[in-house]
DNA sequence: TGTAATTACGGGATACGTAAAGATG
DNA sequence: CATCTTTACGTATCCCGTAATTACA
């Protein structure tokens, strides 16, 4: 047995807008070319929906059309309906022409507050209808369920399903305090490394091995040390008080390079680059706000991004996009 | 060229209901189940429909469904809609279910006045709801121009397209007052009525001609008068003055023969019979008000009708049906 | 592994246009 | 006679269900 209609099912729109012209226009006919359809086509909608409703609405001849009672009582509700009808599509519509409402934003804490803070005003200058929902969160976000528009995940593999838009190159480096170095002395060699106090990011499941590429390709270390986080900013800040070698991410420490409050370590070598990338839960009919807001991200950002441009930070020898 | 859709069609009903019903139930294969419809039918429902409205409606996954901000507007709204489409076509219906409104109501001045003024009252007590417009004319009335529901058509031939429904035969006989009779004598044939002073009821294109039914079969008749008229009361009120030999639908002279006010001529014969029919637009979807007030004029009526019971009215000899 | 959403594909219901008929002024 | 509505008929389109795929818990 194949699938039945349990529910009654509403008259559809077509109908009521068609009866709707037929009654304006007072022709089945005109009403007709209105939509371009032949009259025969109008006569067969205004049957069904007649059959449908179990009403007369319309006394007609091949000369005259008028309105019954229950058919002027229907054109006033369905006039009004697909008024509202056209009215919540135009609302939906529109709110989609420009950035409008709310973009509810997922970013992690440090890059957030480095480099997607400062867009903000820009954003919300150059957009006078949106708001913006800012969440500073290293959570991994679960964009559907949560309900955010748009997530920056920095070095992560991208979900599947979801859309994930490349916006520039994540470099990752060694730094350590001038003070630190000055002491313990500065390696040479990434061997070196292990003679050395070493901050440890840590992640779920991620090898506490550092990988680093110099020119004569990928040598691994074993570093060992006594303070581990999962927060790039705390070992930024233990660094600062030269509790060691430290590995960062260039958008968070281009600024404490610049000021040479930190200075790289093994220059020659970075981690292998990782990518920080646009998230979001599907690019069909992509809302006005999170594309232009993508977009105007990637701008800022560019690649490489105006923290990797700094002379201090070496560019890196080979092409990392 | 075959034709093409210039107008935008409006989201259908099924759509937006469907929408909703995945919203509220916060799945597809639910609402698919609620439709009596495959989860795959439901996705490509709503997959339409934000591509029509080019705005993504849902961010969903396998497990997680939420709403847009699109979505959440688009549903308020819908939602109301659909309250709205349901109340109008309940409205419709329930307007049918029962007589209710006002019915407008046709009928011929004499015979409204008679026999169906007294029906009204019987009418509107086992109808409650419903109102009347009872309109009195001798006119031949366009039922679809004038907005008419029913009417009620003596002798007429029905118009094409029209319902016409038989209620009663009209029978038609001649009558005089006694004093008439008294001073220029009874007719004992139909050839006698050439002598006598005859009162002519003209309508368009009638022949004057009289064409009576006796038992011996029809005889024509050319017959002279000094009054005629379009109105059977007119000549009634001439015959009552003793002005002549009245031709008069049994329906009108009855009373006058009861109270021996008139009484029959030649009462062998009577004109050829001719029907009173109920008439109205169309027998599709048939209004209620329509129905229960054609049933009610039909049973009042009967066949033959009260009038033709009385006994001073013979019945006529062969079926008059 | 089981459930949920999506997509390709084939078949069937639906709704169109054409054409012809009937009605009307 | 021209115009308008209705109906019959053949067909094209649309939309659904089945089944396979992918995602996710």
């Amino acid at each position: 047995m194949t699938h039945a209609r349990n529910r009654a099912l509403p008259s559809d729109t077509n109908s009521m807008a068609i009866f709707a012209c037929v009654v304006n226009l007072g022709s089945f006919a005109r009403a007709a070319e209105e939509y371009n359809l032949t009259p025969s086509a109008v006569s067969r909608v205004i049957s069904r929906l007649e059959l449908r409703l179990g009403v007369r609405l319309l006394q007609r001849s091949t000369r005259k059309l008028s309105l019954t009672e229950a058919g002027a009582i229907f054109h006033a509700r369905v006039t009004q309906i697909l008024l509202d009808i056209a009215e919540a599509e135009t609302e939906v519509i529109a709110s989609n022409h420009e950035p409008r409402g709310t973009l509810r934003l997922s970013v992690p804490v440090v890059f957030g507050r480095l480099h997607v803070a400062p867009l903000i005003a820009r954003m919300m200058r150059q957009f006078p209808e949106l708001s913006v929902e800012l969440t500073l969160t290293d959570r991994f976000v679960d964009l559907i369920e949560e309900g955010i528009d748009l997530a920056l995940r920095i070095g992560g593999i991208p979900d599947s399903r979801l859309i994930a838009k490349r916006l520039c190159t994540n470099r990752r480096l060694l730094v350590a305090s001038p003070d630190y170095l000055a002491r313990f002395g500065t390696p040479a060699f990434p061997a070196d490394l292990i003679q050395h106090s070493c901050l440890i990011f840590t992640a779920l499941n991620r090898p506490h091995d550092w990988r680093l590429v110099g020119s004569e390709g990928i040598t691994s270390i074993s570093v060992k040390g006594r303070l581990s986080a999962n927060n790039g900013d705390v070992l930024l800040e233990a660094a600062l008080e030269n509790l060691g070698i430290c590995p960062t991410a260039t958008f968070a420490a281009a600024d404490l390079l610049m000021r040479g409050e930190l200075v790289r370590v093994l220059p020659e070598y970075e981690f292998e680059p990782t990518a920080i990338h646009a998230v979001y839960p599907s690019d069909k009919q992509l809302s006005a706000k999170v594309r232009c807001a993508v977009d105007l991200i990637a701008k800022s950002l560019s690649n490489p991004p105006p923290w990797d441009r700094l002379p201090i930070i070496a560019p890196p020898r080979q092409g990392t996009h």
